[in-house]
DNA sequence: AGCACGCCGACT
DNA sequence: GTCGGCGTGCTC
């Protein structure tokens, strides 16, 4: 008897077995419609089985195999099954989060070629060739090869490290921005290429893959590149899922949902930026797509390629325990030097609306040579709050446990946490009182007092509300390269991946508040925030300069800042993580709940702890506590953290623990979930 | 997660 | 007298 076992995109941690006469081993990795309750669903078929596992057989038979396209690889299948394991979610939730919305569905995309006659199409073998090219398409063979810079003498050393990998290593290519690690990574491209390889690479950002891409494309005219990322329309995702599956695509580029991109010939996975927080995903399937690669890489035996100017604290501590291989490009490779990283004492100073008299003076000099200055301020609108000084009242969200934020430009109060927003009231909602004052400062204020304070100077702001398309956000990059702003005001939108030939000045307000935040990794976001936004400044022959107000001048952190010393700053913090116990030094995993009150979120917590305490063995189970921002969308969150010095202890008691939760009895409206390798505490 | 069945309030 | 609230139970 034919049995397939099917993983569907249900929250229940098994498979469902149906009758299947006519399946094969060639329909393991198929998607197959099956009946179910009363409806029917799309799912995969993962195993073939002679037998069901559940005794009393009442099989249903499946609809219909979808022999449409290629089956899924048993590589595809297998790091599936990883990250079902691993994150502790069902395999049916990762197989469909790994599909294009499209193919979940059970339909195809329009193919120029039948996606299924894809399968049959022979490999290319050198990138001489245009896969797939017919004859009307022989100009594209004729485009010139492009221009391949000079490489400095450590961009040659990390070139040959990572060509020179036989099987499975993790490299991290440690360099500052403008040392030149994008042109170590085409060139590692390039070799992988040369063998009929297929390459994989990962950025954290979707705003980053059209300008990659353009460069990638230059770099290598011949070759198949597709692209990955949520952005994407439906049916140009699904195309390009099927390409890679196919073979037919060389280079994929893509945010972290690449990671899972089919590929059966992946002889090189890089990711950029590899410490950015934008690899974890924060919701459903919460993965980190920089250890999934590591994980896959591992699993196919090939090189994968972690870079970054400021690395996660795990991976630096990895490379520096020989586990990974580290590659160090130490200098700018386009010949500028280093910007000069000065720290202003804001203690006894008067500031003028936050700003300091350096930063100011630092304004004016560019403005007087027509540079441009950023001020990065990390906090959008125009101030954190409103509030009636005298009647206490302060503009709250009625939802959530945060306060409203003013937002002048389209006379809003809003919230930055559920998007609840309202018209800023005329007078105290409490007391009648008509002056209400704003507190704090956001980048729309500076904005405004930039404005006022230099009026012959253009001034930018660039945030998420004044970039909140992707044309927008074009728009206002093509403004500033086109010389036509003299001063930026941004948030991190600013600080990730784009070159300002004009700029010369970064100034960094408002950063002291994450020196003392609750967050363990606050120190080390803030570190690699101000390298990356301060590597913006300075050219050739335009030395930049970045001002870094503080009222805690001789913090390590700024200290480091001064020096460019990412190592001194590094493994001060790792110190500290060791006699803290925290990561890397330990493995953490979060389970959350959320309900209509407090009381019930935190009663599952604890009886969640209750039946954890026969199953910790080596595991440190903490107590059930409110989450810092306990209430977010009328929702009222508890959270429950659980640690162990071993991973493998840590896997195991999580597997038995999941079982014991999904046994939980739940009030109505309770929702939970597990949160592996936690970001957000 | 859906979608069923299953017992208690305000309406054509 | 019904339509419908969501409690809990199941889905191969």
């Amino acid at each position: 008897m034919n049995i397939v076992r099917v993983a569907l995109d249900l929250p229940l941690p098994r498979l469902f077995d149906y009758l299947a006469p006519d399946a094969g081993e060639s329909d393991i990795g198929r998607r197959v419609n099956v009946p179910f309750g009363a409806g029917s669903r799309t799912g995969v078929i993962v195993a073939l089985a002679a037998a069901s596992d559940q005794p009393g057989a009442k099989l249903k038979a499946v609809t219909e195999i979808l022999r449409d396209m290629p089956a899924l690889p048993a590589e595809w299948l297998a790091l599936c099954e990883f990250c079902a394991r691993y994150y502790q979610t069902p395999l049916g939730e990762v197989t469909s989060f790994a599909l294009p919305p499209m193919l979940r569905r059970g339909k195809l995309p329009r193919m120029k070629k039948p996606a299924a006659a894809i399968a049959a199409s022979p490999a290319p073998s050198a990138r001489d060739t245009v896969p797939g090219a017919s004859a009307r398409d022989i100009t594209t063979a004729t485009v010139p090869r492009p221009l391949r810079p000079q490489l400095m003498a450590a961009q040659q050393e990390a070139v040959a490290a990572i060509a020179g990998v036989v099987g499975f290593h993790t490299l991290l290519l440690h360099g500052v921005t403008g040392s030149g690690k994008t042109e170590v990574y085409l060139r590692a491209i390039d070799a992988v290429l040369a063998r009929g390889g297929q390459a994989l690479m990962l950025v954290p950002e979707i705003a980053l893959t059209p300008q990659l891409e353009g460069r990638v494309a230059a770099r290598f005219p011949r070759a198949h590149i597709v692209c990955a990322n949520s952005g994407m329309a439906d049916a140009a995702r699904a195309r390009g899922f099927l390409e890679a599956l196919s073979g037919r695509a060389e280079i994929v580029l893509g945010t972290r949902l690449a990671v899972f991109m089919p590929l059966p010939r992946l002889q090189l996975i890089i990711v950029d930026e590899e410490h950015d927080a934008s690899f974890k995903q924060q919701e459903g399937l919460r993965y980190s797509a920089r250890d999934v690669a590591v994980w896959r890489a591992h699993q196919l035996n090939i090189p994968v390629v972690l870079g970054s100017a400021t690395p996660s604290l795990e991976t630096f501590h990895h490379a520096s325990t020989g586990r990974y291989r580290m590659l160090e490009l130490p200098e700018r490779a386009v010949a500028e030097a280093m910007p000069v990283v000065r720290i202003v004492d804001t203690r006894r100073e008067k500031l003028q609306e936050g700003l300091s008299a350096a930063l100011i003076k630092g304004l004016q000099q560019r403005l007087e040579r027509g540079e441009q200055s950023l001020v990065f301020l990390n906090r959008r609108g125009y101030a954190p709050v409103l509030a009636c000084p005298p009647c206490g009242w302060i503009s709250r969200c009625q939802r959530c446990a945060a306060n409203l934020v003013l937002h002048l430009a389209d006379q809003r109060l809003r919230c930055h946490h559920c998007g609840f927003e309202t018209a800023i009231p005329r007078a105290c909602p409490d007391c009648g009182n008509v002056d209400l004052l704003p507190f704090g400062r956001g980048t729309q204020r500076l904005e405004t007092m930039l404005a006022e304070r230099f009026p012959e100077a253009r001034v930018l702001r660039i945030d998420r509300d004044s970039a909140s398309t992707p044309k927008k956000w074009q728009a206002l990059l093509a403004t500033i390269h086109a010389g036509e702003a003299d001063i930026l005001v941004g948030t991190q939108m600013l600080a990730k991946g784009h070159d300002f030939p004009l700029l010369t000045l970064v100034g960094a307000v408002g950063a002291d508040a994450a020196l003392f935040a609750a967050d363990f990794r606050a120190p080390e976001r803030l570190f690699a925030q101000l390298m990356q936004v301060g590597g913006r400044s300075g050219r050739a022959d335009l030395p930049g300069e970045v001002l870094i107000q503080t009222e805690y001048p001789d913090h390590p952190l700024y200290r480091a800042l001064v020096d460019h010393d990412y190592v001194r700053f590094a493994r001060a913090q790792l110190d500290e993580r060791r006699i803290a116990g925290f990561p890397p030094f330990s493995f953490q995993a979060m389970l959350r709940a959320e309900a209509r009150s407090i009381e019930q979120s935190l009663a599952f917590l604890l009886a969640g702890r209750r039946a954890a305490e026969a199953l910790a063995d080596g595991v440190t189970l903490y107590d059930a506590v409110p989450m810092r921002m306990q209430r977010l969308m009328t929702l009222e969150r508890g959270q429950l953290l659980v640690e162990s010095a071993s991973r493998p202890a840590l896997q195991s008691f999580l597997a038995a623990w999941m079982e014991k939760l999904y046994a939980l009895k739940m009030p109505g409206g309770l929702r939970w979930h597990l949160d592996v390798d936690p970001l957000e505490f």
